[in-house]
RNA sequence: GGGCUCGUGGCGCAAUGGCAGCGCAAACGACUCUUAAUCGUAAGGUUGUGGGUUCAAGUCCCACCGAGCCCA
């Protein structure tokens, strides 16, 4: 029973409409029928029906008078008096039901009479074509299983609301059927990722979320406490060093897809938590790595799509291998005519920045300015997918060197309709290296860089024990997901986006 | 962090600085093959919050809260 602060919590905030399902409510339970229902067995979907229709007269239909048990949502009602016709929709879509007062009874009728658009029904019957060729169920058994005490937005023109519909999902999955279905297919896309790597022998692996020392990605943490311990905690902002100790242990192929959490800001392409795939690969180096990506996104492309040529926001876009593989220095070289591949002081790669005016950092040096030049001129106009590699090496503290020019490594990202998509190297196993790369970091900490990465003491501990030479990649797989579903925002791909406390 | 745009019944939208309206849903009534069913009747609002200008503010100004887009 309800208690007095209970009940006025409960109705503070009502207005009409919910105060008359609330009635609705009470008027069903005083008949003896439970609005919140139990168990209810189904025959079948909306979506089995519908088939079950398809190509049969309705003649064939009236013979064959097959019986079907669905659940679903009203949707839709047109109530003519006696009659009524609603739509139900389940996962699997929407299919119409037909009531008949003289079909299931006055007294079951009565408790039709109090539902309405939103309520949750089972409904058993057989299934006929009406007149004007609609596969329906002809209702004789109809069973309440929810009450709905808040209505359902327009029907027409449903929910648009964009801050309704990410603050509250269950409702826009209800009414946008579209969303639905863009969710559906991300499912699709990442069992599509792990089965193709599962195929080609990956184990699949899980690693902490909470790391002591957040390594991996130039990104800055979340912070948080472990209270039994007293030590200071960070979420993961990658998964990197953690899946290459397991590469040093023998695991040979690895991946892991798992959500990272980066404390930076919000954007159509930025969440504080993402999703990221990684993958290792021992005795591999970044060529056999850009053939795999290649691989992964065109198969499950044409196996979400049904083809590797697909459209962006109004843009063709064509996944079909092979990619375009070019270097950082020649795609800038391409853009703006200034070849960095030649020998430069800081100061002369200061310069240029200043010429061109890109941004320009303290703690900058030729390399950093190189990567600028890049974001800056190229990033933008990549279009179709394409491989960018030998990154300079201040910006790439966990990449192997350029055997030819030490100021690279053998490292590559992926472009996509001017976004990165993925990120891979050609994993530097050398720990005296290794160790050097953290200090230049640890300096450029020092320098005002508060993206730049922390000594991981124990992760050159695993080095010195012999990493083997092993490719590895990251992806997005949010970015991912926007690009095979065509949709603008992150947010359209996250169940539930980040949003500021209201 | 900066710029632009937006916030009006449960939902979708109107309203030259001058009586806050329409549609859907919901209520009451009619209707046993409807398709956003239809027809009739009646109801629902402190216009995100707080200040200001004005005879008069949903509308103009300021601040704050929230959202979207673009930029950093």
């Amino acid at each position: 029973m309800l208690n007095d602060n209970q009940t006025t919590a409960d109705q503070h905030d009502e207005n009409e409409v919910e105060r008359v399902r609330r009635a609705k409510m009470e008027q069903i339970a005083a008949l003896g029928v439970s609005p919140w229902g139990a168990k209810f067995e189904r025959s079948h979907t909306a979506k089995d029906i519908l088939e079950l229709g398809e190509n049969r007269s309705k003649e064939e239909l009236d013979e064959l008078a097959i019986h079907a048990t669905i659940a679903g949502r009203i949707m839709l009602l047109r109530d003519q008096g006696k009659a009524a016709f609603a739509h139900l929709q389940d996962m699997t879509g929407r299919i119409q039901i037909y009531i008949r007062q003289d079909i299931i009874g006055e007294d079951a009728y009565k408790v039709w009479k109090l539902l309405e658009m939103g309520d949750i029904v089972g409904a058993t019957g057989t299934i006929f074509k009406t007149k004007t060729g609609e596969t329906t169920l002809k209702v004789v058994g109809l069973t309440l299983l929810t009450k709905a005490l808040k209505p359902l937005p327009e029907k027409y023109h449903g929910l648009t609301d964009v801050e309704v519909r990410y603050r509250q999902r269950y409702v826009d999955l209800i009414v946008n059927p579209e969303v639905r279905d863009t969710f559906i297919k991300r499912s699709k896309i990442v069992q599509g990722v792990r089965r193709w790597l599962d195929e080609r022998g990956f184990l699949e692996v899980e690693t902490p979320t909470m790391h002591v020392i957040p390594g991996g990605a130039a990104a800055r943490p979340f912070s948080t406490h472990h209270n039994a311990l007293d030590m200071q905690l960070y979420m993961r902002i990658a998964i990197e060093l953690h899946l290459k100790r397991l590469i040093v242990g023998g695991l040979e192929k690895v991946y892991e897809v798992g959500r990272v959490y980066r404390n930076e800001g919000v954007s159509t392409r930025h969440n504080p938590e993402f999703s990221l795939l990684e993958l290792y690969w021992a005795y591999t180096d970044l060529r056999d790595i850009m053939d795999l990506t290649e691989g992964l996104i065109a198969s499950v492309c044409q196996e979400v799509n049904g083809s590797t040529k697909i459209q962006y926001q109004g843009t063709a876009i064509d996944l079909t291998p092979s990619w375009r593989r070019v270097s950082m220095v020649e795609a800038i070289r391409e853009v703006v005519r200034i070849d960095f591949s030649a020998q430069m002081s800081d100061e002369e790669a200061r310069e240029l920045a200043r010429q061109h005016k890109v941004k320009l950092e303290n703690h900058y040096t030729f390399g950093h300015i190189v990567n600028e030049f890049f974001e800056t001129f190229v990033e933008g106009t990549l279009v179709q997918p394409t491989f960018i590699f030998g990154h300079p090496i201040e910006i790439s503290p966990l990449a192997k060197k350029n055997p030819d020019d030490p100021r690279f490594t053998d490292r590559f990202e992926l472009f996509i309709v001017g976004r990165e998509h993925a990120n891979a190297f050609s994993e530097l196993n050398d720990p005296i290296d290794q160790r050097e790369r953290f200090e230049k970091q640890l300096a450029e900490k020092e320098a005002g860089n508060d993206e730049a990465q922390e000594m991981d003491e124990d992760f050159i501990n695993a080095l010195m024990y012999g990493m083997p030479p092993t490719g590895g990649l990251g992806i997005g797989m949010d970015r991912l997901i926007m690009l095979l579903t065509d949709q603008p925002s992150i947010r359209d791909v996250l169940l539930f986006p980040h949003m500021r406390h209201q």
